[in-house]
DNA sequence: TGTACATCAGTGAACGCGCGTTCACTGATGTAC
DNA sequence: TGTACATCAGTGAACGCGCGTTCACTGATGTAC
């Protein structure tokens, strides 16, 4: 018994790489459509109800189809979430690109930040079950790591840029100072865009105040 | 074969609600222990790999003894998400009526607020799987409500006792305020209890000075 | 203090279902000549 | 421009497994007299 069960239960790990990678147009069609649907049941009815078939039912695809570019429904929603992280993260380096860090004045810091923080707020809004992807990722320990790289990796950015203009604090301090202001910012996206509501810019807009009156310390 | 699908399908809706309530010690130490397995199974592995079997078998149970208590797995998790949020929430009441909320300085609402923040971190920490349920009811729509009415009775107890307290800004806005530092806090709990490291109190300690800081507008 | 009985608590064994996944195959697309 | 062929893309049908859940039952606990 043991032995047969062994035998059989050889996925050891859990690969979250896509398989294979479309050539043509319809594969390509195919690829983006399992990510779209799978974004659209994700929000429908949490990660827990989110299944192979369904993925392919909606997609109009046999199951088969999807297991020609996915291993698992895990690499389906790794691939959703780093898609996801990349947009969000893209916008805010072109953000800094263009000088979004450059303010003179606390209302100028403001309102830069709130210009960003709306952008992110729309990508989430657009990618087909965004929010949900943001929870879901949080809820799977298996895809922390997909998460908190995109993290440290805007963190890093800020820092560099942080760094030139803080004349104080330690490099220790301001690291710590902006890790708190990413996730409040990740915070502040899920609540609009997973509860909607009548104050959602409002909202939006006392978050980046919190960010900017805090980082006047470091000036 | 529609006809006895639908036959099958019975629980058209989901209850949360537990069942039998023990009455027994022996009773009560299952329940019990039913909540603290479901919160270790939770955090090592997820919500989506938690079944009723599995807790069945960690708890020394048979399967059945556990639908005596609950439903099915949401209520479980429902239950750990109730007793969690309410011994969050009874602290920061606590903290309330010892006039946590009454400070002269800056410096002092800092670290009134860092004190109460830091309980809050050790309740969650303390209670099994604490992090990973606050992640999952996140993830799982079925459970949003158990989270967003225990944000909301603790904001609306911070939003009595602030206005008086605050003589600018509009009953609108420093609800708004109140939201926004609330699941600022909420992530400052996830961001250290779910990943520790060294600058733990440290990350709080921050989190908590954005709030003092951005409170000084309302005074 | 001991026994009978009602109720509480938990079990053994099984069920049907839908899940993830695979196999051997067919059809669609692009390309070389 | 047309055909042969290689490769890409997707299908039909099925599988074994473990899931949630239930049934009829046994054992443990408390209580009345």
């Amino acid at each position: 018994l043991s032995k047969a069960k062994r035998a059989k239960s050889a996925p050891l790990a859990i690969l979250l790489e896509t398989k294979a990678t479309p050539y043509q147009d319809r594969g390509r069609n195919t690829f983006d459509a399992i990510l779209v649907v799978a974004g659209e049941l994700l929000a429908e009815n949490g990660f827990e109800q989110l299944t192979t078939n369904k993925i392919a039912e909606r997609a109009g695809l046999s199951p088969p189809a999807l297991y020609r570019y996915f291993p698992n429904k895990y690499a389906i929603l790794n691939e959703m979430a780093g898609r996801l992280m990349d947009l969000q993260d893209e916008a805010v380096f072109a953000w800094i690109e263009a000088g979004g860090m450059h303010a003179s004045t606390l209302d100028e810091t403001i309102e830069k930040i709130f210009a960003s923080q709306m952008q992110a707020n729309q990508i989430t809004r657009d990618y087909p079950g965004g929010v949900s992807v943001m929870r879901a990722i949080r809820a799977i320990p298996l895809l922390h790591d997909t998460r908190l790289s995109s993290r440290d990796r805007v963190a890093e950015q800020l820092f560099l840029h942080l760094r030139c203009r803080s004349s104080r604090g330690s490099d220790e301090e301001l690291r710590i100072a902006i890790r708190v202001s990413i996730e409040l910012m990740y915070a502040a996206i899920e609540m609009v865009v997973g509860e909607p509501g009548p104050d959602d810019d409002k909202i939006t807009h006392e978050a980046c105040v919190m960010i900017a009156l805090y980082f006047e310390r470091f000036r």
